[in-house]
DNA sequence: CTATCCAATGCAACCGGTTGCGCGTCAAGA
DNA sequence: TCTTGACGCGCAACCGGTTGCATTGGATAG
């Protein structure tokens, strides 16, 4: 009440009267300035700025379908895969004047489906990350709205996967020149498309370099599973490790180093997503990952299938490399646990 | 054209006419059921269920300026930071069946501004996370659409604030009460709100404990900068720092490492806002940050204002605590550089 | 000088709901 | 039996833009 409280927000009518036109020239000046005047778009145009005009896009959008938005859909925003990822998103989507729904399933098909059907209504089109859905879900949304996919791997649906098989193989072979013989592999999620990708990737490139491989689960993907599971680790005497992510990764360098295994000297390790930076000590070697890139190529995928039509295939395959860093290395000579000098003891 | 397509949206209309009744008394089947006859309400919603009904969002925010949307905005997606304050607030807001636009200012006020345009006529509600607009600007906004603040703190405007204040001293009297004589505190971005507040608790804690401060600047949180003020530490002679945030604190560990030098028995560190977790090795003592509970708030005080209303002052205080771990420790003897034992020099 | 045409605008319907007001009906109170 | 009022529902205006079509005036062609 106080400060004469105006707070009626500036209309179509309004900018039209301030200008002596109907709503049509106002709306034209905006969405069509070809077809008027010079000048009279530009007094209009001013005398909106003045007045605060700003469009309304949900009258826009009842009349005309265009809404301007977009939604994006993770499983879990707080996963330092994703912010980069959504950050990429939502810049792309903002150079094409889209706004962005954000939406987190927290790993659960039936909220990832609740969010779609709350959002499908106000946007243009959907963009979902690492789905959980089922493929049928996935084509009956599809259907109803442009949808594109981020690593998951529909036939028929617009996707971008991003293809760390190739960094997963070339951390074999990096292994294997070390003169490394035994490694193991930590799962991940059993759901993820990525953690099958990087399992199968790694089972043919250890093959073809005559590597044998163990399989452990750490089927949460995060720093407490990582340093869970480093016991079964050492039992399976292997000199190194591929982690599904750079968590489980990191969580396995405590659990090392708390039982004074020094890495890289004694055991060597390398992660996946690189989403901790160079930021653990030692530096971890690690798949490098695209995710920004992957979500700028997902909006913009969409952006295309709104604007022209595209065809219903597309298959956008992001490629990776391994980011060598410290925590690899040759294997140690003895077996880290009959090591001769005053190593210290597992715990 | 080959499922023999028909993608016509079913409208209310539609409904109306199968049911043989007028468009307002479906529309009040469904917003108002108790001023429609039992019987007419149950048919009504058969039909639509078997027609495929959805009501329109975007038709429905137009008339009655009810969006169910909310805008978030925050500088950075990317500072893990967000993240956690980012689902919270989503999950609180959905909870209520409202929806969040996410905005990344990228430390930008002209882009939040922007954004906030963008966004302002599509939610009822703002809620602007460590924004770097003036106080005139979000003044301005807030009269025109109900605000809230995170971690900003502007009289008449309700705000959540993180108060790491609490958790600073407290640090500051485990240090002190460790035996450290000499500290010094690594600033964070000079238009932060949180780093100001941390740098003037620290300042006062430490005269009560008669503790000596230098100050460096690490003008970025980032592991890149922390790890680059690390000369500067070692030559202020201080033996323990306070950094502004965990990302810093983590660069330092880093850059210590580096240098030989042992956390925590040659220094000690102390970060900000536990991002990490514990998932540093050693794992890192830090003030505890609540930045979830900030986002939860957040929401929940925007969606009280929304539906009561609120007295203009709300100013919600969230506390923080001292997380003690292992990167502090009493001070070493003798000055690092002097060690006379098999230590390694600085490089 | 008149017929023609195009550029610049206005008119009004429409997008899909919501809601104040009014009308008819049936039951309870007088 | 007549009045009264609550109840159930329809009418039509409205939210704030967009857009096909009509209209007008001035420039150009004939």
């Amino acid at each position: 009440m106080q400060h004469g409280a105006r707070k009626k927000t500036q209309t179509m009518a309004d900018v039209a009267v301030a200008a002596g036109v109907s709503k049509s020239t106002v709306s034209r000046a905006f969405t069509q300035p070809d077809r008027l005047g010079p000048e009279t778009v530009k007094r209009i145009k001013n005398i909106a700025r003045q007045l605060g005009y700003v469009p309304n896009h949900t009258a826009r959008a009842l009349s005309t379908g265009r809404h301007g938005n977009l939604a994006l859909i993770v499983s879990d925003v707080a996963n330092p895969f994703f912010p980069p990822l959504i950050r990429a998103a939502q810049m792309e989507a903002d150079g094409s004047d889209f706004c962005v729904f954000l939406g987190n399933s927290d790993e659960d098909p039936r909220q990832e489906d609740r969010l779609i059907d709350r959002f499908v209504s106000q946007v243009e089109g959907l963009l979902l990350v690492a789905s959980r859905l089922t493929d049928e879900q996935i084509v009956q949304h599809a259907r109803r709205r442009p949808l594109v996919l981020i690593n998951r791997d529909v036939p028929g649906i617009p996707r971008v996967l991003i293809e760390s098989a190739t960094g997963v193989r070339h951390a074999i072979e990096h292994l294997a020149g070390l003169g490394h013989k035994h490694i193991v592999y930590v799962n991940g999620p059993s759901s993820s498309w990525a953690n099958r990708q990087r399992r199968n990737a790694l089972k043919v490139a250890a093959r073809q370099h005559k590597l044998e491989v163990d399989l452990v689960n750490a089927h949460v993907p995060s720093y407490e599973s990582g340093r869970a599971v480093v016991p079964q680790i050492l039992d399976s005497k292997a000199t190194a490790a591929v982690a599904f992510d750079d968590l489980t990764a990191q969580g396995i360098m405590t659990g090392m180093a708390e039982r004074g295994i020094s890495i890289p000297r004694q055991f060597s390790l390398v992660g996946c997503d690189d989403v901790l930076g160079a930021a653990t000590y030692p530096s971890l070697t690690t798949v490098s990952n695209r995710s920004d890139e992957a979500g700028r190529a997902g909006v913009s995928l969409l952006l295309d299938m709104l604007s022209g039509r595209m065809a219903g295939d597309t298959r956008l395959v992001l490629d990776t490399h391994l980011v060598v860093r410290q925590t690899t290395a040759a294997p140690a000579q003895e077996k880290p646990k009959g090591s001769p000098s005053g190593q210290p003891e597992r715990v």
